[in-house]
RNA sequence: CCAGGUGUGGCGGAAUGGCAGACGCACAGGACUUAAAAUCCUGAGAGGGCAACUUCGUGUGGGUUCAAGUCCCACCACCUGGACCA
């Protein structure tokens, strides 16, 4: 067999003859698969690619199989950064360079042969889709969950342009390398944090890998814990502090307040203006070239300013110290140097005391500092209660004193989208100095993104300096007025596409149909990197549950079940590139065709762990399939019609309900490696069987249906020209995942271990039928057995159907 | 530093707490062949023994259990995130 030409030849009659169209209407139970969403990169379909979109192809091949109505949309997040600095750097306009590099890969992603469903094909920089992003931010400005701010942002000096926490990678520009400063400017935000609470508990009912719960979990970092107000000494300000710590408030010992913090000029005493400005440059100078870190050691600045313990009334200093960061909680932190360790360490630093309000849970002495739950001792009528009890307690005694309150904090901040670049969906708010910023009106979406060639960034948006876009008229008052020049966070585009691409052709009046979407949605199984865990997949799950609040959709969470593939390495165990890849996807599949390819992907490496490329297996994968070849046209060619049913036919059959049993669970499970083991298996039991011997009748032409059946989601075309060649009809990929019968997997007798006292001592055939008590006596009457037990006494006696029996002598 | 993950033959990797190493590669032997390749079949964790057999074996050390690769505790190595979150 020619299988390059099997592969063209195929992959031509599928498009023809539109085999995996998608049709909505029909009966079957529809199953969403998608594979995360992919950037257009220009490069050559690479390994890599082939690993993610290759095997979820066969998984959606095997639902489909199974009878499911597959739904596996393709599209493209085609704005971004990649597409404008490339663009800098060659003169190419963005705009071409990606439509060029959509071309290609649509190209290659068609030659994979792969079921997806083009027709549904989605392109974020088309102004049909980005008309709904620009809806979806009018929509959030409505509710003021997307609202603007001055706000401290990490600032790329490189690609000119404010990025995400989550983009600043050790300190760095996650894109280009380049120091990230911090720069306060007015910024556009989406309040996620509205939603914290619920993103939280909703991870409860999805079906994710636990990992990337916790990733999640961490990243939303909820903290319960309670605010306490300290008076300003001589003042009537007072100062709010965040802890979760309240039974720790006896050992307050002084206050440190952020550097950054707004209050700092007002609370420094004359004599220590100096010291404390001097203190507060340093650390903003610090912030600008290296990142704090949690080793580094303790630095701080008394503010000459004293404040008052609510409950105890004493009198203890304020410091300014950057170990404390003013965008989290309130800024401000009570100084317990006994029981936290950073107190500790800046306690010792500048003399300050230490008392002691815990003790070991049974009141014996602790080490400082203390840093778990104890008992609380030094605390008046708090003493002898555990920190559990005191935490509600005294939080309870300062609300009776209007000093304090139950409060929860997280971590997560605002999500910042507005980034100052060309390449990217435009903000639809027009800047009135009447009116202030108001949203363009919804009839008058998409605000097109002009086509314009001086898109080099200067740090304030390359929009702002094209007078066609930017100046327009206040939709309120009329007036003369200016469009944002900035455009969004590419994570804005893809927070909603999947529920945009069930209709994505059908619909322009809506961002989607609400019946229609609740049918389709949410999305079965999601495949994709780890890498987007606190990003794309947050992002996602909070726009999902903002369209459900006005009313746009049914249903809480996207994604009900998600997977990680591994990724593919290089030899050198890095990330594959062309430096370290030998040959190109493409060379393989000419040498061995693409179905060998992906077989020999699925085989040969865990699909959730991935691993280091090796393309040695490629060959014998191969001959594995010329193997298969062979059995299944000799059974073709000798085809009689032997109805024998002897020992040799029922271990044949025995395998054949094995295998098609263990491959189902194992695609479910993505372990694809242990699936196409069993279908090895179950040629290996072909040949053993050996068809030439006049036993050539129907239960050979189920296993050789069968087998080619549960082979084809992992060597399609292979398996759909076998398949023509036996005289089937087209096509394979209409029929249906065999079934087995799980009478024919349970054998009449099985061998199992004998053990004495845990130590295996023998095997014996049992019949499978037999109670334990029959067993057991069937085992007692073994000579070696027999004579283990002769003159010792049974203690226990454990039997395991089908699998051991031990029994414990003294 | 913190959190999470991983650790099984020469290699990729299998094992709902129940006979560790499925399946495949590399390896050895046999059949076929003038021969080789391909193919088909057989063997194989390591050590010891002519052999029946036996000892040791899932990163290290403990523990729970009749039984642990699997569960618990501590440690080591590597990988991935996060960085003082009060």
């Amino acid at each position: 067999m020619n299988y390059t030409e099997i592969e063209k030849k195929w992959n031509k009659i599928w498009e023809d003859t539109k085999l995996y169209a998608f049709k909505p209407d029909e009966k079957r139970k529809k199953f969403y698969l998608l594979e995360m969403f992919s950037y257009p990169s220009g490069a050559n379909l690479h390994l890599g690619h082939w690993w993610n979109f290759g095997l979820s192809d066969s998984f959606g091949r095997f639902k489909r199989l199974q009878g499911y109505n597959v739904f596996q949309p393709m599209g493209f997040d085609a704005f971004g950064l990649p597409a404008e600095n490339y663009a800098i750097k060659t003169g190419i306009h963005p705009e071409d360079s990606t439509r060029h590099n959509i071309a290609v890969m649509e190209r290659q992603l068609k030659e994979m042969g792969a079921t997806f469903n083009w027709e549904y094909e989605l392109i974020t920089c088309n102004p049909d889709y980005y008309k709904w992003t620009q809806w979806l931010f009018i929509q959030l400005f409505k509710k003021g969950l997307a609202y603007q701010k001055e706000a401290p942002v990490n600032y790329c000096p490189s690609c000119n342009t404010i990025i995400a926490n989550e983009q600043v990678v050790d300190g760095v520009c996650e894109r280009c390398g380049s120091e990230v400063v911090r720069k306060n400017m007015k910024q556009w935000f989406f309040k996620i944090t509205a939603y914290a609470d619920e993103l939280l508990s909703g991870l409860d009912k999805i079906d994710w890998p636990e990992k990337t719960k916790i990733l999640q979990r961490n990243w939303i970092g909820k903290s319960i814990g309670a605010e306490v107000d300290f008076k300003v000494e001589g003042s009537d300000e007072k100062l709010t502090v965040f802890t979760s710590r309240a039974d720790t408030l006896f050992g307050v010992t002084f206050l440190v307040i952020a550097p950054e913090h707004k209050l700092v000029s007002k609370l420094v005493k004359d004599e220590y203006k100096d010291s404390v400005a001097k203190y507060v440059a340093d650390s903003s100078k610090k912030d600008e070239i290296t990142r704090t870190s949690t080793t580094s050691p303790k630095t701080g600045a008394f503010t000459g300013t004293y404040v008052i313990n609510p409950l105890t009334n004493e009198r203890v200093p304020l410091f300014v110290a950057d170990y404390v960061i003013s965008t989290y909680a309130t800024g401000i932190v009570m100084g317990v140097a006994a029981h936290d360790s950073r107190d500790y360490d800046f306690a010792i630093k500048y003399s300050l005391p230490i008392k002691q309000v815990l003790t070991n849970k049974d009141g014996s002495d602790t080490a400082l500092p203390f840093c778990e739950y104890g008992k609380l001792v030094n605390s008046c009528e708090f003493d002898g209660m555990t920190s559990e009890e005191a935490k509600t307690k005294i939080v309870e005694k300062l609300e009776k004193l209007g000093a304090g309150r139950f409060k929860t904090n997280y971590k997560l901040r605002d999500w910042s989208v507005a980034r100052q670049r060309y390449w990217g969906c435009p903000i639809p708010i027009i800047h009135c100095e009447h009116c202030g910023a108001v949203p363009v009106p919804e009839k008058d979406l998409p605000v097109k993104l002009p086509h314009i060639t001086d898109y080099k960034p200067d740090g304030s948006g390359p929009l702002g300096k094209c007078k066609e876009y930017m100046q327009t008229t206040c939709p309120k008052c009329g007036r003369p007025a200016l469009r944002e020049p900035d455009t969004l966070d590419t994570f804005v585009d893809s927070s909603f596409y999947q529920l945009r691409f069930p209709e994505s052709l059908h619909n322009d009046k809506e961002i989607f149909n609400r019946e229609y979407v609740n049918k389709m949605l949410p999305v079965d199984c999601y495949v994709g990197g780890i890498e987007h865990a606190t990003m794309h997949l947050l992002y996602s799950r909070f726009i999902t549950k903002f369209l459900r609040d006005i009313g746009c959709l049914d249903f809480d969470e996207p994604f009900q079940r998600l997977f990680h593939q591994g990724m593919v390495l290089g030899p050198d165990g890095k990330k594959m590139s062309k430096r370290n890849t030998s040959k190109t996807a493409d060379e393989y599949v000419r040498e061995y065709g693409s179905d060998a390819l992906r077989l020999h992907m699925m085989f040969s490496l865990k699909y959730i762990d991935g691993g280091i490329w090796n393309d040695e297996g490629l060959k014998h994968i191969k001959a594995f399939m010329e193997r298969v070849e062979r059995i299944v046209l000799k059974w073709h060619k000798e085809k009689g019609n032997s109805s024998k049913y002897g020992d040799e036919e029922k271990e044949l059959d025995f395998v054949l309900n094995r295998t098609i049993k263990e491959v189902a669970s194992n695609f479910e499970t993505f372990s694809f490696n242990s699936a196409v083991a069993r279908i090895m298996e179950l040629v290996n039991a072909m040949y053993k069987y050996d068809i030439l011997k006049e036993k050539n009748g129907e239960l050979m032409q189920k296993v050789v249906k069968s087998l080619l059946i549960i082979l084809s989601p992992c060597a399609p075309h292979f398996t759909e020209e076998l398949w023509e060649q036996i005289g089937e009809e087209y096509s394979i990929f209409n029929q249906r995942y065999p079934s087995y019968d799980e009478s024919k997997i349970v054998l009449d007798s099985v061998e199992i271990a004998v053990q004495v006292n845990s130590k295996i001592i023998t095997r014996m055939n049992i019949g499978t039928s037999l109670s334990n008590e029959e067993i057991l006596n069937i085992v007692k009457a073994d000579e070696k057995i027999k004579s283990l037990l002769s003159g010792k006494t049974i203690v226990k006696e454990i039997v395991v159907p089908k699998r051991i029996v031990n029994i414990i002598v003294k």
